[in-house]
DNA sequence: AAGGTGACGTA
DNA sequence: CGTACGTCACCTTG
């Protein structure tokens, strides 16, 4: 058979092709927002994507060492001795790369007790016996000793990975005038330094080529050794044991038992959800292009997560109005008890129409407002009748304004694919047809003008979003089903409508704070620039690094990426040791700054109504909290006196008679005495003492009266930093208290309140076990790196997965008050209207008359949102503005 | 113009 | 070496 008709099996040395890129590429260019490093693998990638277009394989493996030991380690325990530790920026990543490359669907392989070369050499050797052209990569020179016929090594060269020398007969001819399998005989005179094998001594590559000429073999060499003459021929005699060695110890073994052949390892397609999730993880976007290139384009050339899903035929879109969508409605919705994916379509902000589909079916019903005929669109969409939606919330809002009512939403697939994956941000319709279905839906470029891609109609777009929520649902357990339909897709309409309303703010007020902001920082700045001779941007840290460090000589901080921090702790730090007025002045302008800038995006987010909308984002957070943006309205200061002013902005609008605000109280600190069932932490709540003073007077075991404020104050971060997964080193600098102080402290927490304590471990614990967190109401949250052998991230997930139970309880429990709380507003028709959600509090405009019948809603609802084993408390206020409300 | 970083506002 | 967010200004990169 000619070369070219052959089959090729491409064989990897993983190890050694992942180490050689690891210093070929910048270290500290490749490393993930978590502190994972990324370069090996980036690197092998890459090389293998290249590999991949152009070599074309047909058969494909890659084998791994299992360990730094093999069985030439237990004949020759020196072997590789002088090899350093592996950097440990380098040992996280082998594993990681062994998991793309599983997702990529590409076999690795190894071996108890064998290096990768070994299984190279025993599958090049099945390879070519069973008709395969074999391409060998590898990073190891012994390789060479593979080349032959059939047989091409690709080695690395200095330069890194990127470029591959292909060594075939000749080319081994070429540059050591030997064959290829009379390489080892050579090495074996030499010797290996980086194995720790020494040759024999002054014989370099020169002398071993001409012997071996000569001889063809070491063994032969030896036989004749006395024929050498020299101190070389002196050396040989002495040395032949090296010699001998050597040879052992570089022959690769060809007859490796494997659980794999040459034709096991035949080329698969990727497994595209897989890969998306772990170069997700990696953040390899450009890769993840490439790899998806490989593929080509062939929707069946995807798996989806097990099984490869069957293509459904898209259905073709007919176009109706009148009777015939009315009947069509009916049928295809089985009188309003079958669900049918909706897709509305806007241009600049006006409904075109709507896109509707069943499983088999899809209507595409153009609408214009005024129109009278299409009474069957408007009753089915009001009714009850089930719709699944994509971006429920952004659809729901273009309708405002049509005189149009949606009811009826079941599911939407944005918020299915955030509960199936917390951590990921948003994605687009299309995103997560290719991510569930491996399937292209395709999607015009919005930046390009004249798009080359043609959209499909939005009835199409509505039976994709009617086959993604099927899939959706079915992957989410029963918790995560009944968090998105008791929680989640009830709360969308809230939402929109809280978007929708708005909150009145004072736009006088707010201009007043920002000249008076502005005078002040001007002044300050003025201040700051005498005393240090000149005039800086106090708001670059890289100036501010010049003048502190530089111009005035001061210790050096905590230093991060771009050189010392100038950070408000770092600068108190600074005053302490080092004292300047330049410090204060500096602290004190940003405060100013900062405030004025947000008074500045307030001012900017103000409506023709007067009003600011902020958009909140259901789908923002890991841990289930709602997030607020443009503008976000979840950090109006409040610390600060000026702070508050801002707050004093938020007022009633017209025809409303105050604001109503309602916080829970320690609502965190309550969950945590629930679930940990602590029954000191119990009591505690349900003593009506105050948390931090009860909890102090257990700790310092004196009576609640004699907690001291300083007490008070530790007690109460200590509390709080629990939720979080405080460390005694964190305590302490928060505190500026002694790291022994603080462990003590801890310790006596932990002796009076030890369930918590216990309870907190078991988080741990069971996430690691399952995988995930859940909260009280089923919510679940993803971990990945409990078991990560890097410790940075394997802690920082462990702090993440205890926090997420806590905090995504709490927001579970305020969502619930919040749907209850709409749900008896609108029933009782009150005027009333919710506005904000700050994660605990939440913040009314009252109509005339009705602050005592809201207020009663309110605190009820909001503490009947949970059952836990402690109440949950609720405090209220109002006023005429937020500031005032506050109690 | 886009993206990363430091800093800082909230719960 | 404390969780969860969003926004801004600055600065480097393309």
């Amino acid at each position: 058979m000619p070369d070219s008709e052959k089959p090729t099996l491409l064989l990897v040395d993983g190890h050694s092709l992942a180490f050689r890129a690891f210093y070929a590429l910048p270290i500290d260019s490749f490393v993930t927002r978590d502190g994972q490093h990324t370069n090996a693998i980036h690197g092998f990638l890459s090389m293998l994507i290249l590999l991949l277009q152009k070599e074309k394989p047909t058969h494909l493996g890659v084998a791994f060492d299992i360990s730094r030991f093999s069985f030439r380690n237990r004949e020759y325990p020196e072997y590789k001795g002088t090899r350093g530790e592996t950097p440990p920026e380098f040992k996280g990543q082998v594993p990681l790369l062994e998991e793309a490359l599983h997702a990529m669907n590409i076999t690795t392989i190894s071996k108890e007790d064998f290096e990768a070369d070994d299984i190279l050499a025993t599958l090049s050797l099945q390879g070519k016996q069973q008709g395969y052209r074999v391409l060998v990569v590898s990073g190891d020179r012994d390789t060479i000793q593979l080349v032959d016929d059939d047989v091409t090594l690709l080695y690395p060269n200095a330069r890194g990975v990127s470029e591959l020398k292909r060594y075939d007969e000749d080319a081994v001819r070429e540059r050591y005038g030997i064959d290829p399998a009379q390489y080892p005989e050579i090495a074996a005179l030499v010797g290996e330094t980086s194995d720790n094998l020494p040759g024999v001594d002054k014989v370099g590559e020169k002398t071993a080529v001409k012997w071996i000429q000569q001889y063809g073999t070491a063994a032969e060499l030896l036989e004749h050794a006395d024929e050498i003459s020299g101190v070389v021929g002196n050396n040989l005699r002495e040395q032949r044991d090296r010699v001998v060695r050597n040879r052992k110890l570089n022959r690769l073994v060809r007859d490796v038992e494997l659980p794999v052949s040459p034709h096991d390892l035949v080329r698969n397609p990727i497994d595209a959800t897989a890969v998306r999730e772990v170069f997700e993880r990696l953040q390899f976007r450009t890769l993840l292009d490439r790899v998806i290139k490989l593929e080509g384009t062939a929707d069946d050339q995807l798996v989806g997560d097990d099984e490869r899903l069957p293509v459904a035929a898209i259905p073709a879109v007919r176009t109706m109005v009148d009777e015939e969508l009315a009947k069509w409605l009916d049928t295809a919705s089985e009188h309003g008890t079958a669900p049918l994916g909706l897709r509305i379509v806007t241009i600049n902000g006006q409904v075109e129409g709507f896109g509707i589909a069943s499983a088999s079916e899809s209507a595409w019903v153009p609408w214009a407002p005024g129109r009278p005929d299409y009474e069957a669109l408007a009753s089915w969409l009001a009714s009850d009748s089930p719709k699944y939606l994509h971006e429920a919330k952004r659809q729901l809002k273009t309708l405002a304004g049509t005189g149009l009512e949606l009811n009826g939403i079941a599911f939407d697939t944005t918020l299915g694919a955030w509960l199936l994956r917390p951590s990921t941000k948003a994605d687009t319709l299309g995103g997560l047809t290719y991510y569930y279905l491996g399937e292209t839906l395709p999607e015009p470029d919005p930046s390009q003008l004249v798009p080359e891609t043609e959209a499909v109609s939005p009835a199409t777009e509505a039976w994709y979003v009617f086959r993604l929520a099927g899939e959706l649902a079915s992957r989410l357990d029963p918790g995560s089903l009944s968090v998105s339909r008791e929680i989640e897709v009830p709360l969308v309409p809230v939402l929109a409508r809280m978007e929708t309303q708005g909150v009145a703010v004072s736009a006088p007020v707010l201009a007043e704070l920002n000249s008076r902001l502005g005078t002040q920082a001007a002044e300050i700045a003025r201040q700051a620039y005498a005393e240090i001779g000149r005039e800086v941007n106090l708001g670059s840290p890289k100036q501010l690094q010049e003048v502190l460090f530089d111009q005035l000589g001061m210790p050096k901080t905590r230093q991060n990426k771009t050189g010392f921090s100038t950070d408000a702790a770092s600068l108190a730090d600074l005053q302490d040791q080092h004292p300047h007025p330049f410090l204060e002045l500096l602290l004190q302008h940003r405060d100013a700054t900062k405030i004025r800038q947000i008074v500045e995006t307030l001012e900017k987010g103000i409506g023709a109504d007067g009003r600011v909308h902020t958009t909140y984002e259901q789908t923002g957070s890991a841990t289930g909290r709602i997030s607020s943006n443009d503008p976000n309205l979840q950090n109006i200061p409040i610390k600060t006196e000026v702070g508050r002013e801002v707050r004093s902005a938020f007022q009633p609008g017209e025809g409303f008679e105050t604001l109503l605000t309602a916080d829970y109280s320690q609502i965190e600190m309550r969950i945590m005495a629930h679930l940990s069932e602590d029954e000191g932490l119990i009591e505690a709540f349900n003593s009506g003492e105050d948390l931090h003073r009860f909890v102090g007077a257990r700790i310092f075991r004196v009576d609640p009266s004699e907690v001291t404020p300083v007490m008070r104050t530790k007690v109460k971060a200590m509390s709080y930093g629990l939720a979080y997964g405080l460390s005694a080193f964190g305590l302490s600098k928060q505190l500026r208290i002694e790291t022994s102080e603080a462990r003590e402290l801890m310790a006596d927490y932990f002796a009076r309140f030890g369930a918590v304590r216990d309870y907190l471990r078991g988080v741990v614990e069971q996430a690691r076990a399952d995988g995930y967190t859940t909260t009280i109401f089923g919510r679940r949250r993803p971990f990945s790196d409990l078991t990560s052998t890097n410790r940075v991230l394997r802690e920082n997930a462990e702090r993440q997965a205890l926090n997420s139970p806590i905090q995504g309880s709490a927001a579970d429990i305020i969502k619930r008050a919040m749907l209850t709380i709409d749900a008896d507003i609108r029933e009782r028709m009150l005027g009333s209207r919710m506005l904000l959600q700050v994660h605990d509090e939440l913040v009314f405009e009252v109509a005339p008359g009705e602050l005592p019948e809201l207020t009663e809603i309110v605190r009820t609802r909001m503490a009947g949102a949970a059952t836990l084993s402690v109440p949950l408390e609720v405090q209220l206020g109002s006023g005429p503005n937020w500031d005032a409300a506050a109690h």
